[in-house]
DNA sequence: CCAATAGTGTCTGTGAGACAGTATAAG
DNA sequence: CTTATACTGTCTCACAGACACTATTGG
């Protein structure tokens, strides 16, 4: 028979929670950019991929492995929003930068060691403000989605040096919301379960982009109408039509006085986001 | 200096957590359903309310308080889904109903005891499918949106004895996407941080509500489009134009060849969901 | 001039908002 | 016949898809 308290107080004095229903913590952080890439062709303007951080390990499990920036939570008195700052701080030195709950990711067999639930973040930037990588174990990853059917997704990530294959099966879980599952079907090259949280969090900022100014926090404060379609075809891995898009942004961008030149072809005004 | 290890085999054999690293988790569940209310008028159709479940604490913390279903995580082997159906289970007998994970709420204050993070979950059902309530201490309340602007949201809850106040101001936290931040403003009756999972559940439903057929699981079987409607409107808590709502789900539902009468108006025809 | 991008005009079809109208049961 | 809901017809307006067209630069 449990002991009859009196009051909240007198209750939280004897309180002691059983370590054997306790677990860790992690918060692990998809920071995703875009990137330029130079083309021969001096009228052309550049290519741009999506980019994401990744870290490699240097210690097991997984060592060698490449994985998302993350860390423990401290549970004493930081928030996982708080603890994903202070890794993305650690690893890029950036602040104040857009950051958002993904997911929850929670398989008990997720971490080998022993029970790590794990708060996943998005996080964006234009890559172009960062001035110093901190840890030199990260590198950015150029995102090539292979394949988005109904079925599964393909993706490989490639830093010039290492290339990622990634993987993963996508199962209708609920008809009503067209909601699924996603699993590895092939995941060799990336630590713990961050292929899926790559995948959710791809897939997140693609739906957001459409009903949001998302997009904004990727992009410097002077860009062309042309380099932002761009963005948002490299994110939505299609192309777009000029007048419809531009109807659709119209009203979230203020045209500049200043104009890129400079470029082979005809020179284009600069806008900013009108926030 | 760490001990060198040859292989992950290796290193999970001797690897053991610090028990101060570690913290306990809660799954919650937002169980959400739609009540008739009978009227006086014999013509006038029943008006619905949204309803939730909450289940009267009997012990501290928050001793006598309103609170959400919800449960501690067995770190052992258990998902907080898994977590989350079995209290499901324990409070409505109810299985393999509309789940979803919604948000990890994680103030290290939220819980007076010690560190408790919690996942918290949507459930939808259609109340009348519910046979039996297992346990005596769960009641359904019924929301009435008393308000709802861009600084608070103002909720009451009422199960016909008693009255819980939900207030919570909503604040900007980030423009590109109009994301906010919800805060307690005034939460006497309720346990925990349970009227934030509240108030981000009934805006999550909102919002899903016009891009999925997630209205669907909140349904019996068989229902008239007027119904459909109600339930749209009270979630929505606005009206609609008839031909306007029926367009939109014309190609969601299925008419069958029963009637609804007795009605003292013109009868109906019964729909069902097309899947 | 050429190649490439910048930027605009406009047609068309879709679909939501709005309102008015007809249909039909119970009492 | 009245009342309340069931259900439909149709006008308008906003807007996305599509395509064609003009403008302007560096080389």
């Amino acid at each position: 028979m449990a002991k009859e308290y009196k009051s909240e107080d007198e209750f939280l004095k004897d309180y002691d929670i059983s370590k054997f229903d306790q677990l860790s913590m992690t918060a692990d952080i998809l920071l995703i950019s875009v990137s330029d890439h130079e083309t021969s062709n001096y009228r052309k303007t550049n290519k741009k991929t999506m980019s994401i951080l990744l870290v490699k390990r240097n210690e097991y499990p997984y060592k060698d492995k490449w994985c998302l920036p993350g860390g423990f939570l401290n549970p004493k008195n930081e928030t996982l929003e708080e603890c994903a700052m202070r890794v993305l701080k650690q690893e890029t030195n950036l602040e104040n930068i857009y950051l958002e709950q993904l997911y929850t990711f929670d398989d008990p067999k997720r971490d080998p060691r022993t029970r790590v639930v794990s708060t996943s973040y998005m996080a964006l930037i234009d890559k172009n403000k960062l001035t110093q990588m901190i840890n030199k174990n990260a590198s950015w990853f150029d995102v090539v989605l292979l394949e988005d059917n109904e079925k599964e997704v393909t993706i490989t990530l490639t830093n010039g040096v290492d290339t990622i294959h990634v993987n993963v099966k996508k199962e209708l879980r609920e008809k009503t919301t067209g909601r699924y599952t996603v699993t590895s079907l092939d995941n060799k090259d990336l630590a713990f379960d961050h292929d899926l949280v790559i995948v959710s969090g791809l897939e997140r900022l693609r739906n957001k982009l459409s009903y949001t100014d998302i997009v904004f926090n990727m992009m410097p404060e002077y860009f062309t109408l042309g380099e932002l379609q761009k963005v948002y075809e490299v994110i939505l891995n299609k192309k777009l039509l000029d007048p419809a898009f531009r109807r659709i942004i119209a009203n979230k961008v203020e045209k500049t006085d200043k104009m890129k030149t400079g470029e082979g072809h005809r020179p284009s005004a600069l806008f900013k986001y009108k926030g």
